[in-house]
DNA sequence: CTTGACGCGCAAAACGTTTTGCGCGAGAAT
DNA sequence: ATTCTCGCGCAAAACGTTTTGCGCGTCAAG
């Protein structure tokens, strides 16, 4: 099939090991028999065989991936800047989608694991814990979860999130310096710490106007249909809420549809603000108003983490918090002034 | 680190051999000497090393999948299908992001080709011939290229794709339908075979209708971008269209912002009909009539072709095309009624 | 001339499997 | 009894690299 280092070391006329030590730079040759090698090589259309050389050397230039979802947006964005990180620096991505599935996520890892990935990216979002994960952690393999600081998560593993605590603050200043006091919140299943901290964020900030505990909601998942149910039922039983704050942007898309369904205008009658700001936020109407994570910054940190810790070039685990920030678009107005309440506020 | 082969053969009291061929069941193992090598293997925790199985046997049990962005809802959607299928017949998916830069791609299909994956899932984009995609093919890794027949394919690759002759037909007469006999279009880059077919499609089925030469755009690229860009230059230039195509979701989503800014509504004054139907197309308002690829199933019957060609289960390049179909949302509605038109056509 | 140092290249082991030819022993057939 | 057959298991080769100890030759220093 294709040219061994054999054959390119019959072709330059010397032995494979220096072959190998010209090709690598590992050790020292001679700039004539240099010359013949690389020649040779590109001549016969020489590359050498990854497989073998792992099986050498260990490793295997591979980033493991493991996602509930590669079609959902937040996680293809996060993938998409992983790839590109790791590609510069010559790592391939391999993935796996777990769909949430505690089982089918214990049998990604087992199989990422026996294609000897050289590190494991994890984006968890299931609470159950994992025990091939922790095996996995155990054997040294580099593991960087992303985005959820989950509990169950290998105490050697390294992290990179988000304020999410900060996020859901900014959300509710904004709706407090827009005159909203009537606040609602839905956040993600209840156990995962992001729905904890964004919530929590959420509370703290709006202070004296917290939403009561009938005004809270804990969504099935982080998802347009989660959302939306959700939002269904928070509208109908508290209607006078004039602003929600949702814990993702898709949770946050299906409040929108919840919202139509229910004849109540976005932003007219109701303030939206989402959490994530995936690309489609920005393209749905209105376009939303949400917390916004730093994507591309994450994915990129989080591989080259991977990448350092493989090669030594970092140590311990380590947990970076990137910052959010809010983006102000169109699903949030300043309180609609009921005609009562402005004329006496006037007076 | 982790056990070996030899470790198990030598807790059951067996040579190596043995121990492969009660775990593969390549050959026969008599029943007691089975039972302990199954036995000695799950307590060692043993698992195969794939890498070592794979110099031997020279498969990888790896899908390789080029794309130009896997952020892109229709890619990931894609991708998401063929990983889930790839995944129930025992294939990973390692991935690479070409993002339309040929030699970026070309890079990438080295790259994978060096991992030794069994077979390419080729998603192009890019009109521009890549030699290391020939390459790969003339070793005789099988090559699937999905969605786009490009030229510079290579002969022997296989191809899934739809009819998106048919969709563009479809997307015409659902127009006409409405009463629409000013139409417009945009296509992707001129170039590429999807550009073309789903235009002629489309022109065909308008019949004495069709588009006017100065009434099609072809956008720069198949994104928001892009079709924002055509679109506006289209609808100032030709204000009289009411209805208008676009070659996939993501342009119209643009020519949508695009009509926007032009204080035309959707659909009042201008009804649009996307391709692709990506998540997202149902979500943005209006929700988008478009032509559906059957996506899922797009991305499965090319995981799963290129697994048969792996094993030998289908033997020469096979190209499927998969029907679209009409979906009909709220971005298309009955040509407006113009006062003077509408009283002459009653009188 | 001897010794040391050093640059350069080679041989061989190692990585962990799969694969295949062969030997051994037991039972059946002659 | 002898031969045949056949089931079972073993030994060894093979896959294509990287790695390392060592030898050879050359050149400078003593």
């Amino acid at each position: 099939m294709r040219p061994t280092i054999r054959e390119v070391a019959r072709e330059a006329g010397v032995s494979i090991a220096t072959v190998s030590h010209a090709l690598s730079g590992k050790r020292p040759v001679s700039g004539a028999t240099r010359k013949r090698i690389t020649s040779a090589a590109r001549r016969l259309g020489y590359r050498p065989n990854q497989l073998a050389a792992a099986m050498i050397t260990g490793r295997t230039q591979t980033l493991g991936v493991l996602v509930p979802d590669i079609a959902n947006p937040f996680f293809s964005g996060l993938v998409h800047a992983a790839e590109g990180a790791a590609a510069t620096r010559g790592y391939t991505v391999v993935f796996s989608t777990a769909e949430l599935d505690p089982a089918l996520e214990a049998r990604a890892v087992e199989v990422l694991q026996d294609k000897r990935i050289d590190a494991l990216l994890y984006l968890g979002g299931t609470e159950r814990e994992n025990k091939a994960l922790r095996a996995l952690a155990r054997t040294g393999t580099p593991v960087v979860a992303l985005d959820e600081a989950l509990p169950t998560i290998p105490r050697n593993a390294s992290l990179v999130t988000v304020d999410n605590e900060g996020g859901g603050r900014l959300a509710a200043r904004h709706l407090l310096e827009l005159g909203h006091t009537s606040l609602g919140a839905i956040t993600g299943p209840s156990g995962l710490p992001t729905s904890r901290d964004r919530l929590k964020g959420f509370t703290k900030g709006a202070g004296e106007h917290k939403p009561h505990r009938r005004r809270v909601r804990y969504a099935d998942a982080y998802t347009i249909e989660g959302g939306r149910a959700a939002a269904l039922d928070l509208l109908e039983r508290e209607p006078d809420i004039t602003a929600l704050f949702c814990a993702n942007d898709l949770m946050a898309l299906g409040a929108l549809e919840a919202a139509r369904s229910l004849d109540r205008r976005v932003p007219e009658d109701l303030s939206l603000v989402g959490f994530d700001d995936v690309f489609v936020s920005a393209l749905v109407s209105p376009p939303l108003t949400t917390i916004r994570q730093p994507l591309a910054r994450l994915g990129k940190e989080a591989a080259e983490l991977a990448i350092d810790l493989i090669e030594g070039q970092a140590t311990g685990p380590e947990r970076r918090v990137l910052p959010v920030e809010l983006v102000v678009r169109e699903s949030t107005v300043p309180r609609a002034a009921r005609r009562g309440v402005l004329a006496a506020a006037n007076e």
